[in-house]
Formats: C-alpha cells, structure tokens, sequence
DNA sequence: TTAGGGTTAG
C-alpha cells in the first residue's frame, strides 16, 4: 500500500462500517485468533481505527481477557469519546481493576467528556468495590445534573454503592425518592438491610415488593444465612420451590442455602439440598463443590466432603477448595491429613493465601503438631510471602497454649506487629485453663473483658479456672461483675438429627416428649455402666459450690449427654451418632462420651464450638487434646 | 456496552 492513501484511508467511513460488526462479532475467547487477524489486516491496509471502531476493538478484547491490547487500543484513538471511554472503563471493572477505572473516569471527566448511563453504573461499582463514597456522592451529584437520575440502572448503582458502603440511610432515601422502581432497586436494599443485620427492614420490602425474583429470593436467603438464622434460611429456600414456580434456582442460590445446613448440622437436609442441584445440572459447578465440601464437613462427614474435593480436582486447580480441605481436615483434628493436603497444593502449584495458613496453622494446633506449625508459620512468610496477620498469630498462641508452652505463647504476645485482639487472648486464656496457670489467666481475662465485655464465654472461663481451684470468693465475685455488667450468660445447648429430625436441648431440660426415657437412662441405666467401665464424675466442670451429689446431677444432665441419650434410644445399632454443641464440650461429658463409644458400640460424633470430636472404641480423635 | 444475590477463615 502507498504510504500517501493511508491518511485517506484513515477517513473513510466505509472502513468503519466494515470492520465494526465484524469486531463486534468476535467476542468471546475462543475467537480471539480471528479477531486477532482481523486487526492485523487492517492495520496492513494502514487504517488506524477511530473512537467508534476503538470502542468495539477494546470490547473484543476485553471479552478474550486480552487487556493489554485492549488498552494499548484505546491509548492509540486520537479523539476519543464517550463510548471509547465506556468500553474501557467496562473492561477494567469487569477484570477486577476498580483503581484503574477510577483514574480513567478522572482523565474522562478533565477531557470534559461527559458520562452517561453506561458510564455511571461501573464507575459506581468500582466506588463501592473501594469504599470511596466520597467520590460515589460526586457521581450522584454529576447524575442528577445531567438528568440520570430517574435512570433504573444508575438509581440502582447509586443504591448499591451506598449499600456497600455503609450508609444505608442515604440508600433508603434514593429509594424512597425513586420514581421508577426496577425489581434490582429493591434487591440491592434488601441486600443492604440484611448485611446490616436489620432483618425486619428487610423482610418488610420483601413483603411489599411487587415482583421477585430469584435475586429476591436469594438475598433473603443469604441473608438469614449470614445472620446466623440457618432455620429461616431453609424455611424461605422451600417455600420459593412450593410458592414461585416462575423462579428457577441457580448456583448462587445453592451456595447460600447450604452455609444454613453447616450451621445447623443438618446433613440429611444438605444431602437433599446436593441431590436437588445435581437433578437440576448444577452439580458440576466447582463453587456448589465446594460448598458441599464444607457443608459435609461441618455435619462430620469428612468422607463425602473428600469426594466433593476429588471431583473438583478433575476439572480445576482451585484455591479455595484447596483450602476449604485443609480446613476441614482441621476442624477433624486430622492434622496429619491438613498439612499433606498443604504440600500437595504446593505439589499442585497454587499459591497458597492467609486462609490455607490458617487452616493449617489450627490443623498442626488441633493435634499437636507443635514443632510442625512452627516451621509453618515461619515458611508462610519467607517461603510463600504471606504476611501472617491476627489470626495467624492466634492459632500459634493457640498451638503453644495447648502443647503447655505458655510463656513462648506470652512473648510471643508481646512481640507482635500488632495489637492482640479478642481470638489470641481468648486462645491464651484456654491454655491457662488447661494447665491451671492462674496469674497470666488474669491478665488475659481482663483484656478481654475491656475488648470484649459482652461475651460471658469469657467470664465463664476464668469462673471455671476459679472454682477448679476451689478459690469460691472469686467465683462469686465474678459473678457479681458478670450481673453488674449486665451480660447475659449464654447458655449451653446441644442438637442432633434422628430419622431426618433435628432435636435440640439445654441443659437440665425436661422438654422433649421422650423426656423421661432420657432421664431414665441417663440416671439410672448409664451411671451404672460406666462406672464399672472406671467413669469417675469430674465435678471440677460444675459452677456452682454446692454439693457433690448436686454437681454429680447437674453434669449427668448436660444438653450434649441428653442429645446422645436420645440418638441411642430411638437408633438401630451402627448407626453412627451426630451431636453439635454451641458451646466447647466439657471435660466430664468428654469422657463419659468416650465410654459410652465403647460400652454401647456406637460412632459418636460432636461437634463443639472449635472443632471435632469422632468417638469410637473408647478413643476421640482428638487424643483427648484439645 | 449498563444494575441486584456469592462458596473457604474468624
């Protein structure tokens, strides 16, 4: 070609119309190639593309994860436009790069080029994305001058942003002052309200709503799941399947109900809930994998959950079920299993991140691995520059508090880059119990009572390191302290599945229809067994200075041994038996429970506020370390 | 070319 035609060329139109809905054609990654050779004929015809043909070039790219070119496009347009601004801002917040957005509308915004409602939506997604509300109320502002404001989609992006940002009374005015109402505006509120806890706000729209749709539906969800409410979240997830045929439930919505399973420890439901998303062809779905696995393995079935981990492996190489594995074997107390998982992740090449240590970290503490979790948190971050951070401080505090190392676990402390919060000197404060060690409970007692005052787990602790050194003045004290503060003790309970059913239980309690079957066997049958297998009542759990026959009678009714009593009397031998506690499991109810494996022949599993306990033959999993 | 729901840890 003739160097003097290719200005010409330049200008003519007909070039732009021909190349346009060819570039527009190609997008997706596996036409990359052809648009890759479309552009290189074009640029040997000499014709450099102008904003139009710019803007459907970088969208071509961007759409194959080409980025690069896809900028270096937009850097060579000499008049660049809105649209050309539109599309490479698309680009960059699609791909996760809200900083380079954000100085992209600024160099958008000095040109004086204007922004429309295709610009707004992404400029604001990146405002939320980075916590700059600041720069979200300008947009607001510039949209309400240029007449947006009644656009659905910029009302809905202004909405979210204020959302995640945490200003939801501004969120709530722009909704209220919404003329036009799209179901998304009242999504992203109903969103809002359940991030900030406010779940009557949000049950109220959802209530009022005009339409909803599978969003709605899986807000709500999510939400109740969020909050900790695991009942309401499997209630609304089967009234959506009886009473909205039109919603169809996809894979977010399978990844928000089943959190609700894990809380609850519902296995039966979750296995219902795996067979409903593998009849409906979501089951190959890597993120629903791993959402299974965890739920598996928080209702005990580390079996199923290794599967779920298996069919992931066939497909993809994926961090986070990676770790959400590592995790699981931790929470088993199958420390061994949790740092193999690790290297063959290494083996694997994924790089590891601040969640895979802190599963291994409380893995190598869970069963000891002392030495190992050591070595650990020294690689995390001179092998794989990971900075560790609070938590990571907290299970090694943790792992030398369980292994009697307490004065490493205080230096330690003190040495850290950062303040200790609630999770190192709740892990100190164990430790102290464990090994009686009465002066640094005090100190880590009273940072956590400034830290955090209302938690009475806390108050509890120290009570019982108070009364298992029979100091009874200062267990009264404390629970003067404890009233004065106004902190409400919580109290135990336990529940378990039988048949499909859950059973839940306080201690003490007297509810349940099979009640005096319960008491029956727990006071009469069982202490009988027992204590010819060698059971001495550890009465050094019990609160209350009162007397021994007394604190005998409060242990033997503790919500854990009710949940058990029930699963044993109403299940056929072989059975394996299923019991989550709110609170840690106590020492004697531990024990009781190791007997009860071997004397009954029954698998029992408990799971307690940090982790697993698997029964079996007079033995736990934990090596009674924990 | 545009909005809303998101699995792992704590």
């Amino acid at each position: 070609m003739r160097t003097f035609l290719k200005p010409l060329l330049a200008q003519d139109p007909r070039f732009v119309s021909f190349y346009a809905p060819i570039f527009q054609s190609l997008t997706g990654k596996n036409l990359l190639k052809l648009g890759q050779q479309v552009h290189a004929q074009m640029a040997l015809r000499g014709f450099e593309p102008d904003a139009y043909l710019g803007a459907k070039m970088v969208a071509m790219y961007a759409s194959s994860d080409d980025l690069d070119s896809a900028v270096a496009i937009f850097h060579r347009v000499n008049n660049p436009s809105t649209l050309l601004y539109n599309s490479i801002i698309r680009a960059y917040t699609l791909h996760g790069f809200s900083e380079e957005t954000m100085e992209i509308y600024g160099r958008m915004h000095c040109l004086g080029l204007k922004g429309d409602n295709f610009t707004y939506p992404f400029v604001l997604k990146c405002c939320a994305e980075l916590s700059r509300i600041w720069i979200g109320k300008c947009v607001h502002g510039l949209s309400l001058r240029v007449g947006l404001e009644s656009d659905m989609y910029v009302g809905t992006s202004l909405i979210n942003m204020y959302v995640k940002c945490c200003d939801m009374s501004d969120a709530r005015r722009l909704f209220d002052k919404m003329t036009v109402r799209d179901v998304s505006s009242w999504n992203a509120l109903i969103a809002g309200y359940m991030k900030d806890g406010e779940i009557c706000l949000a049950e109220d729209l959802f209530g009022q709503m005009p339409g909803r749709n599978i969003v709605s539906w899986t807000a709500m969800i999510s939400g109740y799941t969020q909050n900790g409410l695991a009942e309401q979240a499997l209630f609304l997830f089967d009234e959506m399947l009886k009473k909205d045929s039109r919603v169809k439930p996809n894979w977010v919505t399978i990844i928000s109900v089943l959190p609700a399973c894990a809380h609850s420890a519902a296995l039966e439901r979750g296995r219902n809930i795996h067979n409903f998303a593998s009849r409906i062809g979501l089951e190959s779905n890597v993120s629903i994998q791993t959402a299974l696995l965890a739920m598996y393995a928080k209702c005990g079935s580390l079996l199923d959950a290794r599967q779920c981990f298996e069919r992931v492996r066939q497909t993809q190489n994926n961090l986070v079920a990676w770790n959400t594995m590592i995790t699981a074997y931790a929470s088993h107390g199958r420390g061994s299993e949790a740092v193999s998982t690790f290297e063959d992740m290494i083996v694997a090449g994924v790089q590891p991140d601040n969640i895979t240590f802190t599963g291994l970290l409380s893995g190598c503490s869970h069963s000891g691995l002392v030495d190992v979790g050591l070595k650990y948190f020294d690689y995390m971050k001179t092998v794989y520059s990971v900075e560790p951070g609070v938590e990571h401080y907290a299970c090694v505090v943790d792992l030398l508090g369980r292994a009697g190392r307490l004065a490493e676990a205080k230096d330690l402390i003190s040495k850290m880059p950062m303040q200790a919060g609630p999770s190192i000197w709740g892990a100190m404060l164990s430790a102290c119990r464990k090994y009686h060690n009465l002066e640094i409970a005090e100190i880590a007692a009273s940072c956590l009572f400034i830290l955090e005052p209302e938690n009475s787990g806390n108050y509890v602790m120290l009570s019982n390191i108070y009364a298992e050194a029979g100091m009874w003045k200062e267990v009264d004290n404390l629970r003067v302290l404890l009233k004065a503060q106004g902190v409400k003790k919580n109290p135990g309970c336990s529940w378990t599945e039988v048949n499909g059913k859950a059973h839940l239980f306080l201690g003490g309690d007297t509810s349940h229809p099979q009640a005096k079957e319960i008491y029956e066997f727990l006071l009469d049958e069982l202490p009988k067994k027992i204590k010819a297998a060698g059971y001495v009542p550890d009465t050094s759990f019990v609160l209350h200075d009162v007397s021994e026959e007394e604190k005998e009678h409060s242990l033997t009714t503790h919500s854990e041994k009710l949940a058990i009593a029930l699963g044993l009397l109403n299940t056929s031998p072989g059975v394996v038996l299923r019991v989550t506690k709110n609170l840690r499991i106590c020492g004697d109810c531990h024990t009781a429970t190791k007997l009860i494996s071997r004397i009954y022949k029954r698998e029992i599993i408990v799971r307690d506020l940090n982790r697993f306990h698997h029964f079996k033959d007079g033995n736990c999993s934990c090596g009674d370390y924990w």
